[in-house]
DNA sequence: ACAAAAGTGTTTTCTATACACCCATGG
DNA sequence: CCATGGGTGTATAGAAAACACTTTTGT
């Protein structure tokens, strides 16, 4: 039997910055869909594993390095790719937009951080994976801890609440949640103010890295 | 670039009868891992999706059916097949064994029922693979409902209450648990009851086709 | 009558939710 | 002194958990 299907793996990485969620995205510099926006990606190399290809990829289309990546889905629809069949591994990553320089390479002509409520129409079948990806970032919070990642090492309590508000779409009661993470016990409070501007002070908090990741492992049941 | 990575699906299947819950497994007619167990699976056609792919290798080298089929993961280590590269989608399945005659075809020397705790050892790295299922087993039955593709269509309801028990592996109290699931409302009374040589009859039930799906699609924090 | 499995309610405890005022700073 | 965001406690309602006896059948 000979068989000739390619194996490629695509990228969904959020971000989050002062109140909103993006992704990153490329414009794609060849056909098929030269010009058009895409998540990076690309084609898995005969002696790297998945992980690496997703790695290699990122680094080389937008300039960024993730540490955190995890497998989303595995889409093998036989048309998805005009040429050929094409069949994808996606990843879903999740980074401070605020600790790289993005940067257009090798197949991207262009490369942005896209609001993930104002998408423009992407290539391939890129907007159902990130469909999938949007939904289990979602589906995410409500049985672990997220912030890690996406915060600052240091931040104000309030920037973890505003991450909560932006991923779950609506407000959340401040006493409440405040009540709820500190009673996880993953936060560390420092000895250190911020201020913004106007406004009381706040109090600077970092995670701790150890309980976060053991109870990220274990599983919680996440009610805000 | 010439790629020649090769694709195959493999596919566990668990199953639920009298108390314990098994897995499918076929005995390789050929080599690699001649003679040895695997889980079934195969190379994906090039015009076939992958869903496609794992019915028709499940079909061809057990004989079963299967209408509950969900992917679970993607393996692509470099080396977890010895002969060339060869990445392998992970689906995920259910049934009743009592519904299908099992029988060896194909790619298979011998087709059998293993409990999930007296595995054989098995080949490439499908060890992993069935234990990454097993911990997806037993994490889907605390947010979605469990039952409908592992039981018989009418069943006591003594049934459901051991199946819970052995996917936990911890008791639960009868009386909570009959509450918990009976105000899901996705069980139907029937009018009819059946002894099992001692003890006092019991009721029948059937799942309500409509509401399980539904409250499988909404999803349910479900402590027991 | 007894062994074996089915069926059934109430109380207690915990957790989620709702809710409003004072505090510290900058301008 | 006022505008702005930060920080805090209590009361109520609802859900989970703990818990034991009665019923129906076969032998």
């Amino acid at each position: 039997m000979q068989q000739s299907i390619k194996l490629s793996v695509d990228a969904v990485v959020f971000g989050y910055e002062s109140g909103t969620i993006s992704v990153l995205l490329i414009k794609r510099k060849y056909e098929p869909f030269k010009g058009k926006w895409a998540i990076a990606g690309g084609f898995v190399l005969e002696d790297e594993s998945l992980e690496e290809a997703v790695e290699r990829e990122l680094k080389e289309e937008t300039g960024i390095e993730i540490n955190y990546l995890e497998q989303l889905y595995t889409f093998g629809n036989p048309k998805r790719d005009p040429r050929c069949r094409v069949v994808s591994v996606a990843y879903f990553g999740l980074i401070k937009p605020s600790a790289f320089k993005i940067f257009a390479s090798t197949d991207a002509e262009e490369v942005q951080w896209f609001k993930i409520n104002e998408l423009p129409s992407l290539s391939f079948d890129h907007e159902e994976i990130l469909k999938l990806a949007i939904a289990r970032l979602q589906g995410k919070i409500t049985y672990e801890p997220i912030g890690f990642e996406l915060l600052d090492t240091k931040f104000p309590f309030s920037d973890l609440e505003k991450l909560y508000t932006t991923l779950l779409g609506r407000a959340i009661d401040r006493r409440n949640f405040r009540k709820k993470i500190l009673s996880l016990n993953i936060l560390d409070e420092l000895d250190e103010k911020v201020s913004k501007g106007s406004g009381r002070p706040a109090n600077l908090f970092k995670f701790n890295r150890e309980r976060y990741f053991k109870l990220k492992k274990e599983g919680i049941i996440f009610e805000i």
